[in-house]
RNA sequence: GGCGGCAUAGCCAAGUGGGAAGGCAGUGGUCUGCAAAACCACUAUUCCCCGGUUCGAAUCCGGGUGCCGCCUCCA
């Protein structure tokens, strides 16, 4: 069964056909490590990686590359030579490059918390300097730059088709433009492909180039990289939809003025998720959420948060609120009962997974990664006539695109001895039909985060 | 001002011409000493509003209203 993707490039779904059969290369924007990621970010992420586990369920071998953006990122124009990094430096007394590896290895954590697979190449911005220049240096012989006093800069006027992934009125929107413009730029979209240190000063980050000691820009990372590390496999490149009109936009112009080609065949973008009121979370605003603070510190676990992603489209804003994450906690909970249920029966080792309940969950994950309907076959299935053995083999193979690690919640546990004393301590009570102590012991169980279930065959205890 | 997106039950949310998925919450039942969990059943005559096309519209067209994003660093 093909797999569609919605591609922004062409505002339309189409069938994914990659550029060597078999195989898909896939570049993702990474984070700039400069503060800890919020859950808006990471629901991008966790896009990304629903994305690249579903091109792996189709027999696709995945290459996938993401940059670590932990140089530049300039706040604004005006605010020469000051950058995210040096900025987040200053604020917390540390170095840059202390910095970032502080907040690449609380990223990494994050992404871990998630059951997001890690890319097969991680490269940071710093560690690919040469081959930036060397792009710049192209894009200059071949006429596309031109220098002020604080910089390289991209002339947009000579790519034609520069709005054609942002679908942008270039003149409407010169017009509009509501922060003031450098006047040494020829064009509001212009934008630097190399910064020069300002006179005078010495940044923490700066290397010699041929035009100056400085910093390469922004859009240049990327362009770089995803050449250098994934070739002629240009597949899919993806990102959160404000990469849309500027980041990509960029990439695409500076990419092909550079080689003359087309860039990436397939762009795809991640929604925002809104709170307080359906405003975006940033981190400027008030609503600044990590899964540290939002699930780790309350005992929630960050699986909840995977779990909740895929209630909406991945294409659609999502609301984040107390009551949704409680839904999904639930929604998660019972999920991880059910698949506990359906793997006790005997024939559990021996089932075969559904055909029928294969196609239609490839059929959901397939029209563009409609997860929500995904998680409707799920329920369809289990709730189905299908032997036990044969549901929990269905639900496992599913799981390698939910990544919820549904094995690990379905096998058996062992319980620690302090609550093995308190359960044979209530079994004795219930003998005795002594349902006060019995009840009393139940609550300290529950309280250690076990889930005590009387049945016909007799108690069983489940960590929850 | 330009560009883009969204509006479906108490909440979250699929569905883009012919049966209103699913989850959470809720209600009833089975099980249980009682619960919990699990399981079964029930829960939108209707899809923001108005008009049109059609035998037939949540879905297409026109108009309106509301919310959000990008155009400034941003997932």
């Amino acid at each position: 069964m093909p797999l569609y993707v919605y591609n922004t490039l062409t505002r339309a779904k189409e069938q994914f056909r990659p550029i060597r059969p078999g195989e898909a290369g896939l570049y993702t924007c990474g984070p700039t490590v400069y503060n800890f990621a919020h859950i808006g970010n990471l629901r991008t992420y966790l896009f990304e990686d629903i994305l690249k586990r579903i091109l792996a369920y189709n027999g696709f071998r995945v290459r996938h590359v993401m940059n670590i953006t932990d140089v530049g990122h300039l706040t604004g124009d005006r605010d020469m030579g000051e950058d995210k990094m040096e900025k987040g430096a200053r604020r917390e007394g540390r170095s840059a490059w202390d910095i970032a590896e502080f907040y690449t290895r609380a990223f990494r954590q994050d992404i871990a918390r998630l059951n997001i697979s890690e890319p097969d190449i991680w490269c940071k911005a710093t560690d690919s300097i040469p081959e930036q220049i060397e792009l710049i240096r192209v894009l200059e012989e071949k006429g596309y730059t031109y220098r002020t006093r604080d910089g390289i800069y991209f002339d947009t006027a000579k790519f034609p088709g520069y709005a054609r992934l942002s679908n942008q009125n270039l003149d409407a929107l010169r017009e509009g433009a509501r922060v003031e413009r450098n006047p040494e730029k020829r064009s509001a979209t212009d934008f630097a492909l190399w910064k020069l240190s300002p006179p005078g000063a010495t940044r923490q980050m700066e290397w010699g180039s041929p035009w100056g000691v400085g910093f390469p820009g922004w859009h240049i990372e990327c362009s770089a990289m995803s050449m250098k590390f994934l070739g002629e496999q240009l597949d899919i490149h993806c990102g959160g939809v404000d990469h849309i009109d500027i980041h990509h936009t960029n990439e695409i112009a500076q990419s092909e003025a550079a080689t003359g080609r087309p860039f990436f065949n397939y762009w795809m973008h991640g929604a925002f998720l809104n709170i307080l009121g359906g405003k975006k979370m940033a981190k400027s605003e008030e609503n600044f959420l990590t899964l540290e603070n939002a699930f780790v510190k309350r005992g929630i676990s960050p699986l909840v948060y995977r779990f909740a992603s895929f209630q909406t489209h991945y294409r659609k804003p999502m609301e984040y609120s107390e009551e949704s994450i409680q839904a999904a906690k639930n929604g998660l909970e019972h999920l991880c009962n059910q698949v506990r249920e359906v793997a006790k029966g005997a024939d559990a080792s021996s089932g075969v997974v559904s055909p029928e309940f294969r196609e239609k969950f490839l059929e959901a994950v397939n029209d563009d990664l409609n997860m929500p309907r995904a998680m409707a076959v799920i329920q369809e299935m289990l709730k189905s006539g299908l032997a036990a053995g044969d549901k929990h083999a269905t639900v496992i193979d599913f799981d390698r695109v939910l990544g919820l690690s549904l094995v690990q919640a379905a096998a058996p546990q062992q319980l620690p001895a302090n609550v093995e004393a308190l359960v044979e301590a209530r079994r004795r009570a219930r003998e005795s039909k002594d349902w006060a102590a019995s009840d009393r012991l139940r609550d300290e169980i529950q309280a250690l985060g076990y889930t005590v279930k009387d049945g016909r065959d007799g108690t069983e205890i489940v960590k929850r």
